[in-house]
DNA sequence: AAATGGTTTAACCATATGGTCAATTTTACC
DNA sequence: GGTAAAATTGACCATATGGTTAAACCATTT
């Protein structure tokens, strides 16, 4: 009957596929998991895709160009830059939050110095033409123009921001161990950690970067 | 002969292990690789540490415990605050800068979520009783008392040190991508990049932390 | 020099895994 | 209903890979 539009078999393998990927890396990967998860026969994902490489790269690019696209939305219309670095911040946040696995996914998959990865990378970068980081940089050293920044070198700026941002959520594991170990006893509550590291990166970023007087 | 005190045939294995589960993680480093970088025969390898999951916990063992210990000893004994930081920052980095792949190496295990790497996460922390961190924090909250430093979480900042610093090296390939989409022709200066950086996050970061008045 | 015990190697094994093939089922169209 | 094309499947294949075995090698002791 299919009256309520199920997703194609397609879509169903690039789903099971995202998830198998994300978890476990190219290598790490098997094409029968991949099947199982979909709920379908193994030989439909070479039917479909020839190979598994064939897949990965679709995944790859997936996620690549629906992350940058949904940074580029992050990049906010407030009208002062405290403005819009916070929502900045707090749509990445947000973003991280709800794909948790990507930015490891993507470091792994680069630092592996495969040529799939970079390609992608270098056609997703081409086609957004990478509108966001010019216009932060733009704003960041138009605000310091009219006085109201500090003399912090914008890209160096905004590799903090993204490093403040991203750490947490790439190195989860380690940090809650830490964390145990140094309030044992104490259980880990995401939500309020996450309320709370949003604040705390505001605070200490746009303050880092307002203009001052004396340096040590 | 042997006159040199050349390594022995397990020293060989550990680091050409090492190397290639650095680079290609558990289940993409292969058992011959290992073998022909270490210049030996495969066989070896089961002989002297029976199967693949025995030399990566080592090798595991080995990073865990090198890497943090050598943390440990970021913690300079400068008088001010300023001056710890900027030399845990520095010395950071250096750490960074000689062992580049560590991070991402260690992040992508404990994401995993595999027993091996959170079993011997939690012994390195209970065996370094983890001094470091415990003392950042009560340094901060000292000098928080004392009227220095803004009300900022003492936790939430160190993470933010710890990605301000780490994120660069995990996302290297991303970065150099974008910085080359941002400004085309322009070749890349490690070094001199890694100099600014390291100026960059102090000077953001002190001064994000440094006691202040108002708040947008 | 024979014996002993640790080390090293080539050949081999069992299984996992990506991928193919032929046959069957489903769908679309007449 | 019949037919052709697309979709789907179970069986199968070739290779890669972690691991084992038995024999050879080598140093040390007696």
């Amino acid at each position: 009957m299919n009256t309520q539009a199920d997703p194609s078999k397609e879509e169903l393998i690039l789903r099971a596929a995202g998830d198998v990927f994300l978890e476990k890396g190219l290598s790490g990967a098997r094409m029968q998991e991949i099947a199982d998860r979909a709920g379908i026969n193994k030989t439909l994902l070479h039917y479909y895709f020839r190979t598994k490489k064939n897949i990965y790269a679709r995944i790859l690019g997936k996620v690549f160009s629906a992350f940058f696209s949904q940074i580029e939305e992050a990049f906010g219309d407030g009208s002062s830059f405290a403005a819009v670095l916070r929502q900045f911040i707090d749509r990445l946040l947000d973003l991280l939050a709800a794909n948790p696995r990507v930015p490891l996914f993507l470091m792994q998959e680069l630092a592996q110095g495969g040529t799939i990865a970079r390609d992608i990378l270098v056609k997703t970068l081409a086609h957004q033409r990478m509108t966001l980081p010019k216009r932060l940089v733009a704003l960041i050293r138009q605000e310091q123009q009219a006085g109201h920044l500090g003399p912090v070198d914008p890209i160096q700026f905004m590799i903090t921001v993204l490093g403040s941002c991203i750490y947490f959520f790439a190195a989860e594991p380690i940090v809650r161990e830490v964390l145990a170990s140094i309030q044992p006893g104490k259980p880990f509550d995401r939500e309020a950690f996450l309320a709370q590291r949003r604040q705390s990166i505001f605070d200490v970023l746009y303050y880092g970067l307002k203009k001052r007087e004396q340096s040590p």
